[in-house]
DNA sequence: AACAAACGGGACACGACGTTCCGTTAGACT
DNA sequence: AGTCTAACGGAACGTCGTGTCCCGTTTGTT
């Protein structure tokens, strides 16, 4: 009755100090624990041991596997990502392209991605959490089409959302699917063929705006 | 001394009858246990239960969970893949296209795909043995493409396998990473988008052939 | 300096793992 | 049809990670 506030849960009411240092020791723990176990075979006992945190710790805050990938998850999302503007959709694609691919390229993200992947799989809140992720991505990178096609460089209803899914697509399909290695060929191809593509009207949509 | 034949591994020398059997069963509870547990909290207790087979057989013939992956695959890989042959690139690559997008939408082959995935992220040999599968899948789907160059639908160098990698990633992009339903628009756009691009000659490779 | 938020460590029951031993079922071949 | 044995089934066992509890200690905040 007298209970007004929240339960508070552990690391809300004292953000700071102790309480990040701990989430960003555990954070890179479970990306190390990703990395040679993987998702399938995590095990919150050694994620406590590699980030020198007490198991209760992981519980308490956590209280899942599934919860701290979901957290690593978060801690990326936080992360903002640049927009080119260069005033050329070719080399705005270029540039997008090339992030993707170095980001394709750094051995802790290739564990990370696919052990969010992975826990995406059985967890409904992170196959949630992954959906508007990448909503909120492709969305902040739509921008770049709209000033395009405002420049007359691309056809006026193309949809730059769509774009960039056809973008990331390739290079996500090799490293999780035909697991082949990606190079900066397979980027610069991917990003000509979408252009052409967009250039000629194949990305349009009859009611978009 | 005496031992010259190899120790033989249970089912090699009965193969049929109740071994095929066993095999059946099994590989169907493990498609269940992937529906409703994924990859990640995998459990062979409940695999035997729900196959109807003792645990010891599981250990026995297969002794992991990655290694019943491994054979969903290889069960995947044994079912022929029908090649179209129309005349015609466009009704070829729709065909195929529309294959694809069935196998999206089917809810036991969305589970077993994800499940595949994530148990290649954390086992090598399905990581291989997925790499190999989708190499020759691709292969194969590339005679279409050959054929379309011989009858001067595309141009010479034509690079078939990359054809085929392109158009299955904007699905399994959608179905893996950005959790976004799947549909017959975004098919034919796929295609659309991947024929056009191959006129114009983006997919040649120059020293092909 | 004082209060409490957050952490650390030990203990516990539980469930799944992976193995071993041994008895039972059912292909394969005469 | 009968025999041999490949292959299966079931029970038992030690091990490991899980998830939770209790209680003492550290540390951020005021």
């Amino acid at each position: 009755m007298y209970r007004l506030e929240e339960p508070t849960r552990p690391g809300e009411v004292r953000p700071g100090g102790r309480t990040a240092r701990v989430r960003s020791a555990v954070l890179t723990a479970v990306v190390d624990e990703l990395l040679d176990h993987g998702y399938a075979s995590f095990a919150m006992d050694r994620v406590s041991a590699r980030a020198g945190v007490g198991r209760t710790t992981l519980y308490r805050r956590w209280g899942s596997p599934s919860a701290l990938v979901r957290d690593l998850l978060q801690s990326i999302a936080e992360q903002t990502m640049p927009i080119p503007d260069t005033g050329s959709v070719e080399e705005d694609l270029r540039i997008i392209t090339q992030a993707l691919l170095e980001a394709h390229l750094d051995q802790r993200l290739q564990a990370t991605i696919q052990g969010i992947i992975a826990a995406a799989g059985c967890a409904p809140e992170i196959d949630e959490a992954l959906r508007t992720f990448f909503q909120s991505r492709a969305t902040e990178a739509a921008v770049v089409i709209t000033r395009a096609v405002e420049r007359g460089e691309l056809p006026p209803g193309t949809d730059g959302v769509d774009i960039f899914r056809m973008l990331a697509a390739p290079l996500c399909f090799r490293l999780l699917v035909s697991r082949e290695p990606v190079d900066q060929a397979v980027a610069d191809r991917t990003a000509a063929v979408i252009l052409h593509a967009a250039r000629t009207g194949l990305f349009t949509t009859p009611d978009a705006q």
